[in-house]
DNA sequence: ACGCGGATCGTTACACTGTAACAGGCAGGG
DNA sequence: CCCTGCCTGTTACAGTGTAACGATCCGCGT
């Protein structure tokens, strides 16, 4: 049930194209460390052991993670952590724009670039590789909210996910 | 919980805005069911009793049912309907554009309109009366085409859903 | 030092969501 | 009639998420 192959993408970064995610690791785990740090300190919130150890295995993770998940990597033979301890993190880093639930996974991806808490994103969601790719476009945010103030609806979380096949895959299609 | 405080909308329907929901009672409900049954006659399926009835449910309820919700209104003292009964027609429903499923909140609304199943489309939810309204935007499509496209994407499924507030529900603030 | 309040975390229990597997029922075709 | 395929009923179970309570830790004012 592992095996997440590698989905290379690509991205010629048109329209703030906001991944490059070419093994996920330890590099892009640090610098969210770096900013739920920064974060905290300027806000007065505190970034607890399970909090950074939560972020750090999301991060880790080329995909999404289910809470249960990432609450079993956190256990260790002698030391369980249970998932509601895990929801609890999770409510935090969502919270501050540190990890985005996958509503249509319910599962969680790290923040792949440094935008608010308050911004949209769209996620991209490959069926073959199961990879998430995260991209932003104010071409889309722009008809969102045109449509959104048409309607007379006032927005306060988007959810965007596009489930299909990435341009890694579709290469080996059916392999 | 209940109390859905009727969410009157008002949609001035610009760009295919596909709604019009003053009650969503029995006259979305009878639409349905016919589009429903020129459907199962046209492509030779079986529109039973139960998907009927799970349809009807639906769309009676002017607001995302859950399976088990659905369910309990379906079971009547003598005769319960399980849980997988429901989830069995809801798939049937959903794959053939008579129902939406609501991935944010687990739960199910009524197609309000009579696009094909591949279509996309955008779902305002008020989080303060809980309605759900369906609109279609074919500027949003082009912009979300254009950037799947950039990505290299290929697109099977679209989810967009807004959480926020409905103009009906801003007047009364608070209240 | 002491007590206090607030936030975090551990633990248990539970509700809700969804699927797998198997058996019975029902219609249509040989 | 029997066989086949589809739908449904039933049971069992896995996965997701929250409520409630208690313990702990930490900063703060006295």
């Amino acid at each position: 049930m592992d095996e997440h192959g590698t989905c290379g993408h690509h991205g010629h970064g048109q329209d703030s194209h906001a991944h490059g995610h070419e093994s996920h690791g330890p590099a892009r785990t640090a610098d969210l460390v770096a900013r739920a740090e920064r974060l905290a300190q300027d806000l007065g919130l505190q970034f607890t052991t399970l909090r950074r150890r939560t972020l750090e295995v999301v991060a880790e993770e080329g995909r999404p993670l289910g809470a249960y998940d990432i609450a079993e990597r956190l256990s260790a033979p002698g030391k369980r952590v249970a998932a509601v301890s895990v929801y609890r993190a999770l409510d935090f880093l969502t919270e501050h724009g540190l990890v985005h639930r996958i509503a249509s996974r319910n599962a969680f991806v790290p923040c792949e670039h440094g935008h608010g808490a308050g911004e949209s994103a769209v996620f991209l969601i490959c069926r073959s590789c199961g990879s998430v790719d995260e991209t932003i476009s104010a071409e889309i945010e722009r008809s969102l909210d045109r449509t959104l103030a048409q309607a007379g609806f006032k927005p306060a979380s988007r959810i965007v996910e596009i489930e299909g096949e990435c341009g890694a895959c579709q290469g080996r299609q059916g392999e």
